[in-house]
DNA sequence: TTTGGTATGTTAATAATATTTACATTTAAT
DNA sequence: ATTAAATGTAAATATTATTAACATACCAAA
């Protein structure tokens, strides 16, 4: 039941208090919201959830799970809309990137920021980062279309990440234009991805 | 004077506050350090530091201006130690970059983060981003040595800050060889930086 | 079914901090 | 010298996270 209360025990307060904690960091564009209004919004007093998380740090840990989750789901959507290796396809996973850090800005950066255990975030990875593999898989769907099968497809796609992550933090944090303003994120992303493939795979129609 | 306190005045709170706060920001990694103690270590009262900024947030902007010279700074020996318009100049720029997000991990984050007014922040541009200024420069000159004077160098320096940018937070983070432990950041920029350059102004020796 | 233990909620502390207030000292301009 | 403005101090306040002590509901075993 993710209902309100219907009795003493909420019944799936953990995910009621992600939820709540995610929208209350929607809507400020903050991290600052209080564990008790995100209790009060789970319909719960504030105490109660520190019976499901040990402190803030870990109900942000939930959220973060959440939109790692979403941002992933986003990426399946959007290469199951463009044809198997093809360029446009990647250059649209990039266009994703940059419209969820925009639209969601707080909750981007969150995402990223996790100062965990190392070890035991990459026992997640593969259920958590589907999104990133989903990028390695387009770019070497885009390799192979284009005869290209001796490049190393991670190492490419996370300059492609690594390309599309850095303008969408310049971007957020209103720098990537702060000396030009005609700069488009992006125009300059289509550009340096085109350039990035065709630098190793050669030519790009 | 910047010395101990000598009668009831300090004489440079304003400026020993950002001090301390970035020693106790470096010392932690965090930017959680209490007013009280940045006080304390500039010698004077929990309150004192109202006098000079108006909350936390503004004392960290301080931080955020010496952070941005510093790097700025360091932009400029870097350049100062490499020929005029080389593509090795460029690339140890972005060691210098990978370098400095690596060794004050908290510092490097606060850097960019700043919620405040745009046009405000324009203003400074000039004097605080110099650093940027000094890579739009090495691309300028890389380009002009390579014959090809039609290049938006701003742009160009975009992307590659971008790159750099989008690097140093992914590793920051832990993010970038989260997948493919092998992944060296340097050589990742390195390669990326090449292949920008080479894509746009022609081949790279 | 009754019973006791565990999980999950509640309200009322506690604690850490940022920030404000009211008052003190110094500096500096007239 | 005198006084207003600037800069410090110590003692409140206020906001939150977090914990403590107690209550209720669920569940498994007798």
């Amino acid at each position: 039941m993710s209902k309100a209360r219907c009795s003493y025990h909420h019944g799936d307060l953990r995910n009621a208090l992600i939820v709540a904690a995610a929208e209350l960091i929607e809507r400020d564009g903050t991290l600052d919201f209080t564990m008790a209004e995100a209790a009060a919004r789970a319909g719960v007093s504030a105490a109660a959830p520190y019976r499901h998380f040990a402190d803030k740090e870990e109900l942000l840990r939930g959220v973060r799970e959440l939109a790692i989750l979403g941002l992933g789901h986003a990426a399946g959507e959007t290469v199951s809309e463009h044809p198997h290796g093809s360029l446009e396809g990647i250059l649209a996973m990039g266009h994703m990137y940059l419209a969820y850090a925009r639209d969601k800005h707080a909750f981007f950066s969150l995402m990223w920021e996790d100062r965990g255990d190392i070890e035991e975030r990459r026992e997640k990875v593969a259920e958590e980062h589907g999104g990133f593999m989903v990028l390695v898989h387009m770019v070497q769907a885009y390799c192979d279309a284009h005869g290209n099968t001796q490049i190393n497809s991670l190492h490419l796609a996370t300059q492609i990440w690594s390309m599309g992550h850095g303008i969408a933090t310049l971007e957020a944090n209103q720098l990537i234009n702060l000396f030009d303003r005609s700069i488009e994120p992006e125009a300059l992303l289509d550009q340096s991805v085109r350039t990035m493939l065709a630098g190793v795979v050669g030519a790009v129609a």
